[in-house]
Formats: structure tokens, C-alpha cells, sequence
DNA sequence: ACCTGAACACCGTTCAAGT
DNA sequence: ACCTGAACACCGTTCAAGT
């Protein structure tokens, strides 16, 4: 339609300014609410306008499970390894609750392949090694651990009806969880 | 378009013959595939003829999620608690292996809401009281194990490029994470 | 009750063209 | 390189009508 700009104006758009109008759609109105047309109108530009700056729609939700993994916390000091485990599974999933909406779309992918995905993973793999865990039982473990903070995320998110468990017992679970895989791979055989 | 049937004709169908068709094209062609007209499509009808027999696609997504879950097996005869937790927790992630791309969904609903999913809920309860769990620990525990069981079959899908980990790898991780979990839940004060 | 016809309000993506 | 215009091939769902 009129978007007052003609063919070859700019609307001074980059691909991060694509993914965070969809990081604050996904936010206001939900997973389902963001499509590639809504997100264009969203920005004042014509749908086909975002292939521009990203490949489609999948890659921007890619973009976004990676983006969402930004901010964990390295371990400070010299706490221990498997404390330092904890510190960064913790971190991890008050992260994705924050992006409750998203959370399912790691499971539904197998997990983010991102630069902020990967770096964690080294972090988790290093902690492992520091941990006394074999070789060969680092990746499993990493997965395992993955595994739970993810899905405690989505089972976190409040469904249609009201769920019975509040915050703090969703938190203490996912903390008593992670407690009993961590004693589990560091004692493994 | 020519359906070579007349408004008021029946066409033969039912709410289970509509499940057990999305089921089959699931199969065939993925999750994404599964639409209300490509379905009806399949079945020979005119897209709103599916909304006789169901709601919408959401509830034809619950109706799948919960019909994967019908053939859970109850441990035979007296192993224990704990052994029985084991045995229906892996009858449940075999189950689960077999209809792929219908896993992530679990996490994206918050776990399946259906007689079977119920009835699930219905038999961890009782072996963890059987196991001595006191009573307000067995929610949260029942958490956990579905959290794990589920995000392993989500993950053990192959994505795009091909994964380090082999099935009997998958299989060992889920074992395993699955022992420590128990071994956590029975133990704990 | 179970189906068709027709329509409404959407989708993701592509191709050509303009600057 | 970054945008618009227009189009293609789809969606889920609803409403009225027919038997």
C-alpha cells in the first residue's frame, strides 16, 4: 500500500532492528502474533521489505532463540566447577523465562546452533572437564542439563488454565532437578 | 471445488478417522504439513467439513498429542516403585520416539491435557506415594520426569545437519539422566 | 448431524522494477 | 543494497444452505 516511500528510499532498517521489533511483537502479543506481514507493518515497511535483512522467517526466529541466550553469566571466581555449572544453568533459565513465549520453539528446533548457543555450550563443556567428567560423558551431560533448564522453562509458562504450582515451587523444582543431575554426572562411573 | 458429493451427503467420516488421517500425514510429511485443508484434502472433503468432528486445529493437535500417549504400559507385577517409575518413564519416551515431530508441541502446550496424559499423571502419583515420596514433593517430581522424558525424545529428532550422537547414545543419555533424577526424588528429605 | 459453496481475513515468499 | 508493487500459492475459520 503507501508506505510513503518510493521503490529504492530507504527506511533506514537493519537486521538488528528487525529482530528486536520482533523480540517487542512476540513480547506484546504473543508467539502467534508474529508473522512476517504483521512485523513489516510493525516497522512502517512492505512485507517483503524483511527479506532485505533476513532470509525468512525462520532464520529471524533463530536469530531470536540465539539472541535470547545473550546474556549468561560466566561463573565468577573460582567457585568450583560444579557450582559454576549451577551458576550458569540458573542464569540460563531466568533468561528464558523472561522470554516465556520463545522457550518452546528450542525444543522444537533441537536447540539454538547460534554464536551465543555455542559459546555456552564451551562454557558448560569446560566446567564439565573441570568437574572430573570424562571425555566422551561431556556431551550427553551437556545435553541432559540443556535438556532440563529448557523444559523447565516451558513447563514454567502459565498454560490456558490456571496452573497449580506458583513461581517459587516452579523455581525450587527446577533447582532441586538440577541439583540431582549434577550429583549424578559427577559421580558417574 | 467437485467433491462428487451434494450438500447433506455423509462422507463416512468421524472425529477418530479425522485423528488417525492427521496422524498419517504427520508421518508422511512432517508436522508443518499438517493443515486443516491439506487434511481434509486427504480425506476427500471441503476444508470446513473437518469442524463436524473438531473444533479447530488446536484441539486436533491435543487429540494427536493425547493419542500418543494411549499405549503407555503400567509395570508388571511387583518390581518396586522405583523400578516402575523407570519402566513407565521409558514406555513413554519409546512412545514418544515414534511421532517425532509431534513432540516439541508437548512443550509448546505445557504437556498434553487428555485422558491418557491424565491417566500418566494418575500412575507416577501413586508410585512415588509407593516409593515414600511424601505428598506434596509428588507434583513437582512428576514434573521433573516428564520434563526430562519429553525434552530427551524433542531433542533425540535429528535436526537439518546431522548430529554427533547416535540412538543408542540418546537412549544411554535419557537412562541415565533419567537414574540420577530418581535417585534425587527417592532420596531426597 | 454432516456436508458443500462461498467468502473473509489473513499467511510466507518471489519476481520485477525503481533509485 | 534496500525498498515498493504486484502476484502466487497458500492458510484457519465462519456463515448460509442443502438433506
Amino acid at each position: 500500500m503507501d508506505y510513503r516511500r518510493h521503490p529504492g528510499q530507504r527506511a533506514g532498517l537493519d537486521r538488528d532492528a528487525v529482530v528486536a521489533a520482533a523480540r517487542d511483537l512476540i513480547a506484546r502479543d504473543g508467539f502467534a502474533a508474529l508473522s512476517m506481514r504483521r512485523l513489516a507493518g510493525v516497522l512502517g515497511v512492505a512485507p517483503n521489505a524483511l527479506y532485505s535483512h533476513v532470509a525468512g522467517r525462520e532464520e529471524l526466529i533463530d536469530l531470536l532463540l540465539d539472541e535470547a541466550l545473550a546474556d549468561v553469566e560466566v561463573p565468577s571466581g573460582d567457585v568450583g566447577a560444579v557450582d559454576g555449572l549451577r551458576q550458569v544453568m540458573t542464569s540460563t533459565y531466568r533468561l528464558l523465562l523472561r522470554q516465556p513465549d520463545l522457550v518452546p520453539q528450542y525444543l522444537a528446533r533441537q536447540g539454538a546452533r547460534g554464536p551465543h548457543a555455542q559459546r555456552l555450550g564451551g562454557i558448560l563443556t569446560a566446567l564439565l572437564a573441570e568437574a572430573g567428567v570424562p571425555s566422551a560423558a561431556r556431551q550427553p551431560a551437556v545435553r541432559v542439563l540443556i535438556v532440563h533448564t529448557v523444559g523447565s522453562a516451558a513447563f514454567a509458562v502459565p498454560a490456558a488454565g490456571t496452573h497449580a504450582l506458583g513461581a517459587e515451587q516452579l523455581d525450587a523444582t527446577f533447582r532441586d532437578g538440577l541439583g540431582w543431575l549434577l550429583a549424578g554426572i559427577v559421580t558417574a562411573d
